[in-house]
DNA sequence: GGTGGTGATGTAAGCGCTTACATGTGGTGC
DNA sequence: GCACCACATGTAAGCGCTTACATCACCACC
């Protein structure tokens, strides 16, 4: 019933048979070889043309034994880094003739069988920090074919493409107590994300080169929104304690800083709040949030590089870290309107 | 050299060969067909594990004849729009075990062929409206495998999913009518999209309706913060003349509303704006931005709903309209937050 | 007018799976 | 003790392509 007109599974024999000549000239033909006469190649497109003919790329990967095609492993979460990623990563995929193959690893769903399906049709995957697939089931799919990690900690037998974090937290939290503040508390769980973790280590760096220690233990929670409104709430009654408030992303951090807003807090006066990953309302809320701008779609567009270059024969083990960019605005403090300032390594990939 | 270890490709017949029994009851006990015994299936299963083995999708294709994938066709544009569209598309897909591949269609790169490359690896495919995919193309397709577009009037054979747009944004014109604005114009092109269309069509319609006109022809730019700005630009002589704007998406409203405040102009007081698709931005700014939304996330899941049932038998020309919510916060005129208010038909199938 | 070369096309062998059908093995019922 | 059946397993045929190799026609050259 589905796409029916007859011709809805029109195959390299019947274009053969149509065009008068046999598969082995279709498929000449088709993908360009320089074998085919002119005349016969325009017969032969004219077939395929009039029967809708759509080939099988099934048929095609088992044969030549590549899928072309790349996977990718997302957390659930929706927001504007995935999607930038995703766009990166399939950019670059598809400028070597590589198809996307996405999947979105929750919690709850079979991740480890979705894993395994995804690996059987790509030849390479990536997978993004916090997509709650197992690390030893990264590792034994990097035995299989090649694998790159984003944002995570190295795994091994795989490659890593990394946004530098814990200078340009360091950096951030520096910024801070040259603006005076002391009293410091991080908001995020550093624990399941390897890049949070990061970000919190240069955070407490940031205060022991200064000699300080950090107000209150981590407020462990979700890197969302609602969250964020969560731990404004567990802050309140502390905020005699504080007077800066580091948060592990910028989604958290909006709806902290509007929370304690509402409260009558007033920001950055009475308490600095800075986030992490510039998105979209960063620079639209008011005050201007303090953040640090990670290069996320160059993150995407660099691990599908490293799936290209595995394929083409690299070996494992490279690890990439590209630098992140500090963005300046009022929540930390500073008055006028003015973006500036970059912060951390510039990249540097070894091994 | 890539993912060496010598297992790199087991296949089903090393897996038999260590398990001591054919490929077709290593491919039952894998399949979890009922027809192996528990010894057998736990020999095999180790075998498989021991050799990490990972079956070749492309094979099962092949002999199934399907290739439990479905194609998702995006413009390129970032923002979180079409991350919770994938999101929800993915989703429903996965549910029914069938991957999500997905392409981004930019006007550059060599769509046609992607487009068919990428039909040549699913079972059926949902086209974003603004995909520069040109119709006949998608017609094409259709008349091979089910399809579906999204956020697009009807293409012939193909299966069709919208927001409701008209109504919705007629309610919102009539709301800034009734805040007293007469003197609006539209920003946004109205032309290339089905959708923007229609918004422009229900505006012009809330107008009609209470006997008025807009007060300049529509400001046609495309959809990107960039051009809000621009819009801006281009409105600030006529301030004189306009009291409200009606902006064809949240991106464009945000950098408008930003840019006229920067510039003195005080909203909603000296004018009004409104957007579209409610975007994070549009409650964290200030005035807090009134606008619609769209069920981004349930038009994905419901595009991946359609491929299904194609899939199973069902004709072509379904067409869904969902209902989208009006959201008003500040920036049309209202004081108190306060987010209310649902408009438009209820979902409504037919065909 | 043979010989050899060149370019276009055909022949056929799989790629790694699934599955209809054949085969084998034991247990049951009479 | 034999027929029968259910169940577990094996055999083998393809799914729709790509490509090495064989074939063929034609032309140039001496």
């Amino acid at each position: 019933m589905a796409g029916t007109s007859s011709t809805a599974d029109a195959t390299i024999y019947s274009v053969a048979e149509r065009a008068g000549v046999s598969i082995a000239t279709v498929s000449r033909a088709l993908q360009g070889s320089a074998k085919v006469s002119a005349a016969t190649r325009d017969r032969v497109r004219r077939a395929a043309d009039d029967l809708r003919y759509v080939p099988t790329a099934a048929a095609r990967s088992l044969v030549v034994r590549r899928q072309e095609a790349y996977g990718l492993v997302l957390p659930h979460l929706s927001g504007p880094y995935y999607a930038d990623l995703m766009m990166g990563f399939e950019q670059a995929a598809s400028e070597t003739g590589h198809s996307s193959v996405v999947l979105i690893a929750e919690p709850k769903s079979d991740v480890k069988s979705a894993v395994r399906q995804l690996a059987g049709r790509v030849d390479g995957l990536a997978f993004l920090a916090r997509s709650s697939v197992p690390k030893t089931l990264i590792q034994r799919i990097a035995g299989t074919r090649p694998v790159v990690v984003v944002a995570q900690g190295k795994v091994r037998g795989a490659d890593s493409v990394t946004a530098e974090s814990r200078s340009s937290a360091t950096a951030l939290t520096t910024h801070l107590v040259e603006h005076g503040r002391r009293r410091l508390v991080f908001v995020g769980d550093p624990r399941p994300s390897h890049d949070v973790g990061e970000r919190h280590r240069g955070f407490l760096a940031g205060l022991a080169a200064n000699g300080l220690r950090p107000a209150l233990d981590p407020l462990r929670v979700e890197l969302r929104e609602p969250l964020g409104v969560a731990a404004a709430e567990q802050l309140l009654p502390h905020l005699d304690r504080i007077d800066g408030i580091v948060c592990a992303n910028d989604e958290l951090a909006v709806a902290l800083m509007k929370h304690l807003q509402r409260e009558g807090v007033r920001v950055p006066d009475d308490v600095a709040v800075v986030g992490w990953d510039n998105v979209m309302t960063a620079r639209y809320i008011s005050p201007g949030l303090t953040t640090v701008r990670p290069p996320v779609t160059e993150l995407g567009r660099l691990a599908a590089d490293r799936l290209r270059r595995r394929l083409e024969g690299e070996p494992p083990g490279a690890f990439v870290v590209l630098p992140t960019e500090l963005v300046v605005r009022q929540s930390c403090g500073c008055d006028p309107p003015s973006p500036l300032g970059v912060v951390g390594p510039s990249r540097h990939p070894h091994r």
